[in-house]
DNA sequence: GATGAATGAGAGTTCATTCAT
DNA sequence: CATGAATGAACTCTCATTCAT
């Protein structure tokens, strides 16, 4: 749970090791999904030998955690970039964009993906999207309410939850659009019951 | 997706051991959890022979199966019964209310049994709680709106997987009355916010 | 190896269950081949419960043997029937032909049935055929001569050898025609040679 | 027919554990035949895990190929090895020898490598040995004859299927140096017969 | 640092056969 | 006679991981 990657890759080839590793999981996810993805198949792929490949992860569950938080890191930055491009655009509104388009790969190797997340860092990582999630958006709330746990478990979540839940059931084939714009009401309409329950109108 | 259970229990002794098998299976589930759990393991707990194991289901994935259609059943008994039981509280709470007390196991149980829900039944078993869950709410709504398939996606799904989250990270530790709150309040501001959008008020 | 089957059907309703039996296999047979073939899949395939099948063999492979044997029969049945028809034609000839001709079902049926005779009745049932074989050939040779064991050991299995090696390569694509023609020269080229051995020009 | 070799051996190591399986498994055949031989018992004889076994095998069946392709390897040198040796005898008595005496091993064994052999490279392996016999024997035909293919069949297989019959039925016992002789018998019978109907006399 | 041969516990699964009903 | 639920030894095969080279 703890320490997961063993060497700290400060040269420039192991950088490249680390990196081709990293992508031979990723095509190997897309191509045949989670059951088929092993160790030595990574390791084929990545045209490192096996025992290379222990050098940098600690075991297989390492490489998908380090994948996943890197699809993170992807739609954190995504935010940053949406935020400053279109000022205009509520922060909700980008974040959900941000959760949408971030992540590359296929709505399976997401799901797969958002759950290693999960499982290796429920309260390490996860929470790093949880508090930057609050953080953006708190700037609408800008007050303390009581409930606030749950509340924020919901904020933080709702989105996520539902897009892993879209993405594991392709057949429904929900219209993007649409389904941003739902997401946007829904957590806004929650947000300005917030308001209305603990900052009631100042007028 | 393809056909999971093999012989169909004729005589009494059968569904007998096909009781036991799920019973030991779940057992184990809150024991030891998923990785532990196997094949011989739920045969030997059972007290039936590993061959008439898979005489009733065809893999392992089988029998987690149908135990989660038996605590989705649960679920949807529990549903009626508290509807019918406080015919005031309002649709949304009972169900919710269900969601969270209707399945017995641990946190890590249900998650696990969600999952195989999920995974061999995303459309054919999912969907009958999406739609009763609709059935139950329509009477509130009693209009048809556009988006109709995103908002119904967003009207079924959010609580499970918020509980389902809450349930992977009991780190969190919510506090289930003020969760039940929370989820009401998103789900209803949701459900105002649809009207509000789609049937203006009739004066 | 003895005693094969264990109940000898006596009534017409016994009859029809081995008969059911049998057909059974040879369909699973032609079907899947050998592997896919198992006592139980015979038995629902039947229409009778395994119980049943085991009341009237012994075992897996004494279904297997009462089935070639019945091919055996087959074979025999269509000798006479030739030699019968057609007087004119050489005796060598009127047997490949129902060697060819006789037993029906697939080229790999055909194998593992003529594997199975093999196997169980090395000298019991196979010696049936090898000196109905021999008494159908004796006609031409009309004397004793000695390595009679290996040359009659020749004369015997040559055909059927030589026919189950052309079933089993089915990629060659011989043609049956010339085949039957080819086999004919080569036990008459050896007949003749062995009479010139051992009974020489009586003129 | 699909891709049978796993890893190809590189190291020194590797190859001889490739040896020891292999020679682990002809042990095995000859101890206790081929219903009792098992990937474990194999690994097990050989002196390696399973794991390892599996690195260069893809099942069972391709030890058997792997085995009965060096039997009929060793086949081949001894037929070189014997024309060499005694080019004063006939081709084909050189050939039969070669068959009778090439491959090690009980009668059980040769008669389960045979039929592997069979199984696996009918078209490719089989053939190897088919055209370096007819290769030996053209020698003697030196002409090119209609019924070609069947008559090549003939040719190349009859020895080989009798033999194996012959190991089949030890119960027959017959005479290894009668038997070599009337295969010659045989298939020199049949070389004159082609020849005769299709290289008429030149004067 | 890199290699890749070796490991081996243990997973899922099959199937001939028995025997209580 | 027929049934079919139950058996369980035995099998094949996988894969994360180690460590001598």
């Amino acid at each position: 749970m703890t320490e997961k990657s063993r060497r700290k890759p400060r040269q420039a080839r192991a950088q490249a090791t680390v990196e081709a590793i990293l992508e031979a999981t990723f095509q190997l996810l897309e191509e045949s999904g989670l059951t088929k993805l092993t160790t030595n198949r990574i390791a084929e792929r990545a045209g490192v030998s096996i025992g290379t490949l222990y050098q940098y992860f600690s075991d297989r569950e390492a490489i998908l955690f380090a994948l996943s938080q890197r699809q993170s890191d992807n739609v954190r930055k995504k935010i940053t970039e949406l935020v400053l491009e279109n000022p205009e655009t509520s922060a909700v509104r980008a974040i959900i964009r941000a959760l949408m388009n971030g992540p590359t790969g296929s709505h399976q190797t997401r799901l797969i993906l958002s759950d290693a997340l999960f499982r290796s860092g429920g309260s390490d990582v996860m929470s790093r999207q949880h508090f930057a999630f609050l953080d953006s958006v708190s700037g609408q709330l800008s007050f303390d309410f009581p409930h606030g746990r749950e509340a924020a478990f919901i904020l933080t979540h709702t989105v996520v939850q539902l897009l892993r839940a879209a993405a594991a059931e392709p057949e429904l084939d929900l219209n993007p659009e649409v389904l941003e714009d739902e997401l946007v009401h829904l957590l806004e309409s929650y947000i300005e019951n917030l308001t209305s329950r603990f900052a009631p109108a100042k007028s």
